[in-house]
Order: C-alpha cells, then structure tokens, then sequence
DNA sequence: ACCACAACATACTCACCAGTATGCTATGGG
DNA sequence: CCCATAGCATACTGGTGAGTATGTTGTGGT
C-alpha cells in the first residue's frame, strides 16, 4: 500500500508533535505539518480527516513515547527506592530542561478544558502516570525501604507538585541547575514520605476550635 | 470626558476577562468583547490599540482581583498560623471550583510561553504571590507556631503542588468536596512544616553510594 | 450658542487558514 | 501489460476575524 514513504500517519504525527511543541495548536498550519513531513496539504488531508483528528495523534505520540522513556529509564534499575528516585529525577528534568515538552503539555491542557476528546485522552494517560507511581511507591513500601501511610493520596499531592513544578521552571531559569534539581527531587520525595492528611489534620488539628473545618464565612 | 458611560476601558477590560475565563483568548474576538461591554468594535479601538492590549488589561484585572480577594480573606484575622491557612483554603477552593480561574490562568500561561510581555506580568504577579506566602510563613515562624528550616525553597515546592491541585481539579471533580479540599490543604501545611532539600538530602542519602547526586548515566 | 474633540457606530479591507475539488502518478494485482 | 486505486500535488472556496477608514453624536469648554 505505500506508494512512496512507509509510515506517513506516523511521520505526519510526529511532524505534528513537534510543531505543536514549539508553537502550540494555534500557531501551527495543516501546510506546515505536511511540509515537515514532506507532502502537501492535499496528501495529510487523505491521512487525517482534520486538523483535530492530527492532535489526537500528536497527543497519542507524546503520551506513548513518555512511556517508553520512563521505562527505559529504569528498566535495568531492580532497588524498588533507587527506581522511584530516577522516575523522580526524569520527571523533574524533563519538566525542568525540556521547554517544548512544557509547551506540548500547556497546549493540552489549554485545550482540554475546552475539548472533550482531548481531556479524555490526558485524564486517561494521568492515570497510568500515577498508577506507575503508586507502583513505585508501594514496592518501596513493601521492601521496608520508605513509609507512606496513604500512597493514593500522597501520590496525588506529590504529582501535583512535578506539575507545578513544571510551570515554573518557565519563568525561573535557575531552576534548570543540577543542584536545585536534586534539591526538588529530594523535596517531591519528602512529600511522599512525611505527609499524610491524618497525621497533618492531627498536628494542625489543635488551631481549629471550631470544627473540623476553618471556613467560617462563605 | 466620559460621553455616555463612564470607565469603559476598565468595563472592556472585565468583559475581555470574563470571555477570555470561559473560551481562552482564541475563541473570544474583539467583537464578543465589545459586545458584552455594550459598545461596538470600533469604540473598543479607540481605548485598547489591538487585541493584546485587551489581554494584558485582563490579565492586569485578574491579577488586581486576586490580591484584593486574598486581603479580604484574611484582614480580619489576626493568629499568624489561621492566616496562613486561610490563604491556603481560599487558594485551594478557588483552584478547585471555579473552573473559569482555571481557564483563565491555563490561557495566560500557555501565552506566557509565546509572549514575552503576557510572560513578564505573570512572573510578577507570581512573585508578589510567592513573597505573600513567605511573609505569612515567617509570621507563623516567628510566633513559635510552626518550624519551617528553608521558608523560600519551602513555599517554591507547597506554590507548585498548588499550581499542579489546580490542573488535577479539571480532570477529578472529585476534588471539589470539602473534606478532600481539607486534605489537600493539610498536605499542603505538610509540606510546608516537614519537607527541607537537607533534612531529606540525609534522610535519603544513604541511598546514593556514588556522590550527591543519584544520576548516572544521561 | 457653537465649536472641537472624544466616544461611539458602520462598513469596509485583507490576510490567513481549514477544508475541498480535482487532477496526476506509480505501484501492485490480475 | 494494463488498469484500478492509494498516495500525492495543485488550485481553489469560504468563513472568520483583526484591524482600519470614515462618518455620527453628544458633551464640555468658551
């Protein structure tokens, strides 16, 4: 069936991967993608049907090749604490360095609020991150190595902060030194290992006399 | 000078907040703007000399409606430790429910990405939230009520961990029940009272056998 | 009272871009 | 060897929306 190139989906998806990465939805043409791909217009539109149907397959390849490096990245790591640790590490270089990554994801995001299909394929690929997390942290756990008392709940809040982390690194470049990223991986992993919301609403519990909850008004 | 209604640049800049909150800065165009503010394209012209002005005018009326919120949400109170946890509510509640701030800031923050000016004024307006923060930390500190070893690096990790509360909030509305916001309020102190980059460096350093840092290959 | 001008409206231009219509080509099956 | 068709190119349409040109009105100053 191919006539020329092998594989033009693929190409085309990549070509639009990377677009998106430096431009975001908006600032990228069908005749840019199909340029970097090296056809015309008339050729992508006999691919994908429209320039929504090409975001999906961006999305797709951004989410399948984050996979494949997480797992590369520790598949010859057996320490249960030492994989945590460099999934920490590569998620906090890839937030930190890679400004394209943070302009991929920001454009999903953006996008996602407004479009359901999106935000049914990042939702879905959230959760396989934070399942892989909770993995981590529970054979961790299981090997006396750390102690997490709820590992849903502090994943989610140390997830959280890898996202935020994320956003700023945009506006504070010192951020990308090797030093202050051990310091972050080393404070994403504090989270996981001190906080859990009943030991914090018994420490913090004394100051609210009225309640459980501070709101007063409102 | 006001010919008929009076401050129109400041009711334009409203309007452009309120669509830009609800469909991002691509899927509003002037003429909706002017709409909503009751006049036509042409007037708006005459007060903002293109669209990005208008954006920066909305992004100025979001980051001066922020602020005024936050002191309103504390000046009556007095105990250092209930401010702070007040501020963290609100910024907890407001995150999670109002789904337009999210829009919004996802908007601004895509742009930022693209926009040196848009870019410039949120890094701003992040400070001023940042230095907030650590004024209320060290209010607490000072008064005995809470021991924070590094309140800078501290309140860079708990921002973040909001920041990325707010990106999860638009994928699990389970979120937005009060007693789950409780928790991640109470995570949020958690990481406040308990996380430092040393304490942790010692803590989970016995791990690293090669040197400080954990990275070996790459 | 009247003039100057700011605030507003109307009606355009122009560029951009998603999507389409149509035509060309080369490959693989018969 | 030939022809059907997938893969590709070219050239178009149509809608949209930012920005502009120009006309109208009401108000404040004199």
């Amino acid at each position: 069936m191919p006539k020329t190139a092998p594989n033009m989906p693929g190409k085309l998806a990549e070509s639009a991967f990377e677009l998106f990465s430096e431009r975001g939805f908006d600032g990228v043409t069908i005749d840019d993608i199909s340029a970097r791909a090296g056809v015309t217009k008339g050729s992508c539109y006999s691919h994908y049907r429209s320039k929504h149907e090409l975001i999906l397959a961006a999305c797709s390849h951004y989410y399948r090749t984050y996979q494949r490096r997480v797992q590369s990245e520790i598949s010859r790591l057996t320490d249960p604490l030492e994989r945590l640790r460099r999934v920490l590490e590569f998620s906090v270089r890839s937030c930190v360095i890679d400004e394209r990554n943070r302009v991929f994801t920001t454009s999903v995001f953006a996008l996602s609020l407004q479009d359901e299909s999106v935000r049914q394929g990042w939702a879905q690929f959230y959760d396989t991150v934070r399942e892989t997390y909770i993995g981590l942290v529970m054979t961790a756990e299981a090997a006396g190595q750390i102690v997490v008392e709820d590992p849903r709940f502090t994943v989610d809040l140390m997830l959280a902060a890898i996202e935020g982390v994320k956003m700023r690194a945009a506006f504070e470049m010192h951020i990308a030194s090797r030093q202050e990223q051990q310091s972050i991986v080393a404070g994403l992993l504090g989270i996981l290992i001190s906080t859990t919301p009943e030991t914090l609403c018994a420490a913090t519990g004394t100051l609210q006399s009225n309640g459980t909850t501070g709101s007063r008004h409102e």
